[in-house]
DNA sequence: CGTATGACGTGCA
DNA sequence: GTGCACGCCATAC
Protein backbone atom coordinates (compact mmCIF):
# COMPACT_ATOMS: atom_id res chain seq x y z
CA UNK A 1 0.00 0.00 0.00
CA UNK A 2 1.53 3.79 -0.82
CA UNK A 3 -0.66 4.74 1.06
CA UNK A 4 0.01 3.23 4.60
CA UNK A 5 0.63 6.52 5.83
CA UNK A 6 -1.80 9.28 5.32
CA UNK A 7 -0.61 12.88 4.19
CA UNK A 8 -1.25 13.64 7.79
CA UNK A 9 1.69 10.82 8.75
CA UNK A 10 4.05 11.78 6.29
CA UNK A 11 3.73 15.60 7.18
CA UNK A 12 4.71 14.47 10.75
CA UNK A 13 7.37 12.41 9.70
CA UNK A 14 8.51 15.27 7.39
CA UNK A 15 8.54 17.88 9.85
CA UNK A 16 9.88 16.06 12.79
CA UNK A 17 13.17 15.41 10.62
CA UNK A 18 13.29 19.06 9.95
CA UNK A 19 16.74 19.87 11.31
CA UNK A 20 17.92 22.33 14.50
CA UNK A 21 18.16 25.54 13.14
CA UNK A 22 16.33 25.54 9.74
CA UNK A 23 12.45 26.27 8.94
CA UNK A 24 10.53 24.86 6.32
CA UNK A 25 7.58 26.44 5.02
CA UNK A 26 4.01 24.65 4.41
CA UNK A 27 4.27 24.84 0.86
CA UNK A 28 7.86 22.45 1.34
CA UNK A 29 6.34 20.46 3.94
CA UNK A 30 3.77 19.90 1.78
CA UNK A 31 5.65 18.66 -0.98
CA UNK A 32 7.92 16.66 0.76
CA UNK A 33 4.92 15.12 2.06
CA UNK A 34 3.41 13.98 -1.41
CA UNK A 35 1.20 16.56 -2.13
CA UNK A 36 2.36 20.08 -2.84
CA UNK A 37 -0.57 22.04 -3.21
CA UNK A 38 -1.54 20.27 0.06
CA UNK A 39 -0.08 23.27 2.11
CA UNK A 40 -3.80 23.58 3.26
CA UNK A 41 -4.00 20.16 4.96
CA UNK A 42 -0.55 20.50 6.28
CA UNK A 43 -1.32 23.56 8.59
CA UNK A 44 -4.84 21.80 9.40
CA UNK A 45 -2.98 18.52 10.56
CA UNK A 46 -0.52 20.27 12.70
CA UNK A 47 -3.40 22.00 14.50
CA UNK A 48 -4.90 18.66 15.52
CA UNK A 49 -1.58 16.40 15.52
CA UNK A 50 1.00 18.34 17.22
CA UNK A 51 3.50 16.54 19.44
CA UNK A 52 6.68 17.46 21.08
CA UNK A 53 8.38 15.31 18.61
CA UNK A 54 6.90 17.48 16.04
CA UNK A 55 9.06 21.01 15.89
CA UNK A 56 5.51 22.32 14.43
CA UNK A 57 7.19 25.72 15.69
CA UNK A 58 9.68 25.21 12.60
CA UNK A 59 6.90 25.26 9.79
CA UNK A 60 6.74 28.75 8.53
CA UNK A 61 4.45 30.75 6.31
CA UNK A 62 5.91 31.62 2.94
CA UNK A 63 5.57 34.98 3.66
CA UNK A 64 8.21 34.31 6.34
CA UNK A 65 5.72 34.84 9.15
CA UNK A 66 4.85 32.31 11.73
CA UNK A 67 1.55 31.66 11.00
CA UNK A 68 0.12 30.07 14.12
CA UNK A 69 1.24 27.74 16.84
CA UNK A 70 -1.01 25.89 19.29
CA UNK A 71 1.28 26.88 22.32
CA UNK A 72 0.90 30.49 21.23
CA UNK A 73 2.53 32.03 18.30
CA UNK A 74 4.36 33.98 20.61
CA UNK A 75 6.32 31.37 21.82
CA UNK A 76 6.66 30.00 18.26
CA UNK A 77 8.47 33.12 17.18
CA UNK A 78 10.52 33.50 19.99
CA UNK A 79 11.36 29.88 19.46
CA UNK A 80 12.60 30.75 15.67
CA UNK A 81 14.34 33.38 17.56
CA UNK A 82 16.57 31.00 19.59
CA UNK A 83 17.35 28.59 16.26
CA UNK A 84 18.51 31.37 14.65
CA UNK A 85 15.73 30.35 12.02
CA UNK A 86 14.22 33.80 12.01
C1' DC B 1 -20.95 9.61 2.07
C1' DG B 2 -21.35 14.55 2.50
C1' DT B 3 -20.45 18.70 5.00
C1' DA B 4 -17.69 21.86 7.59
C1' DT B 5 -13.31 23.52 9.06
C1' DG B 6 -8.37 25.13 8.91
C1' DA B 7 -1.53 26.99 11.69
C1' DC B 8 -2.16 28.82 3.61
C1' DG B 9 -1.32 30.90 -0.96
C1' DT B 10 -2.31 33.69 -4.71
C1' DG B 11 -4.81 37.23 -7.29
C1' DC B 12 -7.19 41.39 -7.80
C1' DA B 13 -9.24 46.11 -6.31
C1' DG C 1 1.47 48.93 -0.08
C1' DT C 2 -2.65 47.20 2.09
C1' DG C 3 -7.00 44.65 2.35
C1' DC C 4 -10.49 41.44 0.76
C1' DA C 5 -12.04 37.22 -1.49
C1' DC C 6 -11.49 32.94 -3.65
C1' DG C 7 -9.46 28.45 -4.29
C1' DC C 8 -6.95 24.22 -2.85
C1' DC C 9 -6.13 19.79 -0.21
C1' DA C 10 -6.81 16.65 3.66
C1' DT C 11 -8.94 15.55 8.12
C1' DA C 12 -12.60 15.13 11.35
C1' DC C 13 -17.44 14.73 12.44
Amino acid sequence: MLQSKTFKQKVLEVVSKIPKGKALSYKEVAKRAGSPKAFRAVGNILNKNYDSKIPCHRVIRSDGKAGGYNRGIKAKIKKLKEEKVL
